[in-house]
RNA sequence: GAGGGCGUAGCUCAAUUGGUUAGAGCACUGGACUGUCGAUCCAGAGGUUGCGGGUUCGAGCCCCGUCGCCCUCGCCA
């Protein structure tokens, strides 16, 4: 089938000129004698003519429907002073019909491309080959596809080598919950699918492949979030012969690369901020540096005054810290009642707060705080019309956490974000290990391979809290789009740091032999890092919706709304792999009074 | 596992305090129309109000359960 051009590419200069395009029927004026079609492709829209004088071309033209597949040759023509269409960029010419062939009829779709934006998601969804055909998933799906060759193409030109690793793996109980594949050849035994090919890339290290890199997909069951989905795509990389900062400049170069080639932005050197100050300064291990509203530690002003939710939060050393909401006056009674109520879900008590107006604190619990206002008003500074939040309570950490999210939600709410701003940060010198008071033990912030700082060492048993580890989490305008570590490559460290997480010998050889195996003949000192390729192109396009960017994305309970997966099996195939399936029983509820 | 929101025509939505035959726009069908580009005009068809139960003289609306989708907490080494 000839086609000449695509129907984004003809220009007045195409006048005369005899043409072929195909494409899809996106819309259709019939005028009883003249009927326009506008015809999509990929490409875009060209405005199709049809003249009864060609008879046949023109009672065809008249079937007609949304998503017709059809194929056309006539003349492309300039139009007419005043029927130029300027929202189009082929608007400038229309293609007068000689010959139109049918294609393939198409049935009344659900909604048409044009209306998909407006569409449910679940709709969208199910039909996902209609929505598919927007302009907007076209551009995200090109999109897409040109960040994944820039990124291909730098690292090759790095020296590295994009190796495949196995999806079916061994099943390890640490980190996520495991997507679970069952053997057929061994009854009873499981693989899993790759959480991310860690393992593997360490190993590969020790394999002398030195430098690797792999767009490869990784599968976590575990619950969604609007950036987070069970099955997702990493940019993973892993170096030999390296220390943290050499990792970090390479895994910045790429960002560098992939913003000046898809989107024409200049990345500047990225900025560092420890884990502890960003969970002093903004409540989160990936803060958002697009607007203020910096913590403020008022805890010694809060010690001063006789508020009792204050003093009990310090006898029980906790801390007291503010934020400073600029406009923030102007919410009402009712909406602070409500965010008072929803930040006890992180667990504080709730919100105290006070207005600035006319130069005094106002509402609230003004009262409480009458002598120190001069000193809370300056240290903030706060200005007329601002409210003032405080964070109360103990550990600090809960308070730091349920004020950063606090602050995410107001920003958002007050529309204090700029547009348009990339703010990037290194986020360095996690804690190695973070207490766990469920389980009384201490697990692996990154994971249990990281290697703690040098100059920590020492204390790894006596201060094990304290202890920092060479792990680096890339942040982008507050959400995570990379992290990564130096991976321990001593044996006797790693044998230590098993130790404090309770992993025994006999059970760290269970679980990763392989690698422990792999580390003792000979591995290279090693590190890496792992881009969310999903979230880096969510900022790309400019979207909140992890599934805006995958063709086929799964649903919050894991569903393909379009196929139906998953889904229940044969029991045919269940018997082949020695399995049976054992439904909960509903408990039988007792009928209701009468 | 928990909390919140949503579910009415193919699509997007409306429906007064629980009250007549559940409406509108778009799409669809038929007709008119030779320059539109959200074409226009006339007419028509289209409903198990997600599903199941209950309360009531009467339920789209109230109650219980259930299914699906979205957001959040937990979870995500």
């Amino acid at each position: 089938m000839q086609r000449t051009h695509d129907c984004g590419s003809l220009r007045p200069e195409h006048a005369g000129q005899t043409v072929s395009l195909a494409g899809w029927v996106n819309s259709y004026r019939d005028h009883g004698g003249v009927i326009f079609i506008d015809l999509r492709d990929r490409k875009g829209v060209t405005q199709i003519v049809f003249h009864p004088q060609q008879a046949e071309a023109h009672s065809l033209a008249q079937t007609l429907r949304h998503e017709d597949v059809i194929w056309v040759k006539g003349t492309c023509l300039r139009r007419e002073a005043g029927m130029e269409n300027p929202r189009l960029p082929t608007g400038g010419i229309e293609v007068r019909t000689a010959e139109l062939k049918l294609l393939n009829k198409s049935q009344t779709p659900p909604f048409t491309p044009d209306e998909a934006g407006k569409v449910n998601e679940e709709r969208r969804l199910e039909y996902r080959y209609i929505d598919l055909r927007r302009p907007r998933m076209q551009e995200i799906l090109s999109v897409r596809h040109r960040a994944a060759k820039v990124i291909r193409d730098y690292f090759d030109e790095q020296g590295f080598l994009e190796i495949e690793t196995p999806f079916l793996c061994r099943s390890t109980p640490e980190g996520a919950r495991d997507f679970l594949v069952p053997s057929r050849v061994i009854p009873g035994s499981f693989y899993a699918l790759p959480q991310s090919p860690q393992l593997y890339k360490q190993v590969l290290m020790a394999s002398g492949c030195e430098k690797y890199v792999q767009l490869v997909r990784c599968f976590r069951d575990e619950d969604p979030r609007a950036d987070r989905v069970a099955e997702f795509t990493q940019l993973d990389l892993e170096m030999s012969f390296v220390e943290q900062e050499e990792v970090m400049a390479v895994a910045e170069g790429m960002a560098r690369r992939v913003w000046k080639d898809v989107l024409g932005v200049d990345v500047p050197a990225i900025p560092r901020m420890s884990y502890k100050d960003a969970m002093e300064r903004y409540g989160s291990d990936k803060p958002d540096l697009r607007f203020g509203m910096e913590f403020v530690d008022v805890s010694d002003l809060a010690g001063q005054t006789d508020f009792k939710v204050f003093r009990g939060a310090l006898d029980a050393k906790g801390t007291v810290r503010a934020i400073r909401v600029p406009g923030g006056g102007k919410l009402t009674r009712k909406q602070t009642d409500e965010l008072s109520e929803w930040i006890k879900q992180f667990g504080v008590g709730g919100l105290p707060m006070v207005k600035i107006e006319g130069g005094k604190l106002a509402t609230g619990v003004a009262k409480f705080l009458e002598s120190i206002k001069d000193a809370l008003i300056q240290r903030l500074g706060a200005a007329e019309g601002d409210l003032i939040v405080f964070g109360v309570g103990s550990p600090a950490m809960t308070v730091f956490k349920a004020l950063g999210a606090l602050r995410l939600r107001l920003a958002q709410e007050l529309d204090l974000i700029p547009a348009g701003l990339w703010k990037w940060l290194w986020v360095v010198d996690f804690p190695a290990m973070e207490w766990n008071p469920d389980e009384k033990r201490w697990d692996s912030l990154h994971h249990p391979f990281t290697a703690p700082l040098d100059e920590d060492l020492s204390k790894l048993e006596a201060d094990t809290g304290a202890v920092r580890s060479k792990a680096y989490d890339l942040v982008l305008n507050g959400s995570e789009v990379g992290g990564g570590s130096i991976r321990i490559h001593s044996p006797e460290v790693q044998k230590r740091v098993f130790a404090l997480l309770g992993i025994d010998e006999q059970a760290a050889v269970a679980k990763f032999g392989f690698l422990l195996d792999a580390l003792k003949f000979g591995a290279p000192p090693h590190g890496g890092l792992a881009f969310g390729f999903d979230r880096l192109i969510m900022h790309i396009v400019g979207t909140t919706n992890i599934r805006d960017v995958i063709a086929f994305p799964k649903t919050a309970t894991g569903a393909d709304l379009m196929t139906a997966a998953p889904s229940p099996v044969e029991e045919a195939q269940l018997k082949e792999l020695s399995l049976r399936v054992a439904l909960p029983q509903k408990p039988v509820k007792a009928a209701p009074p009468a």
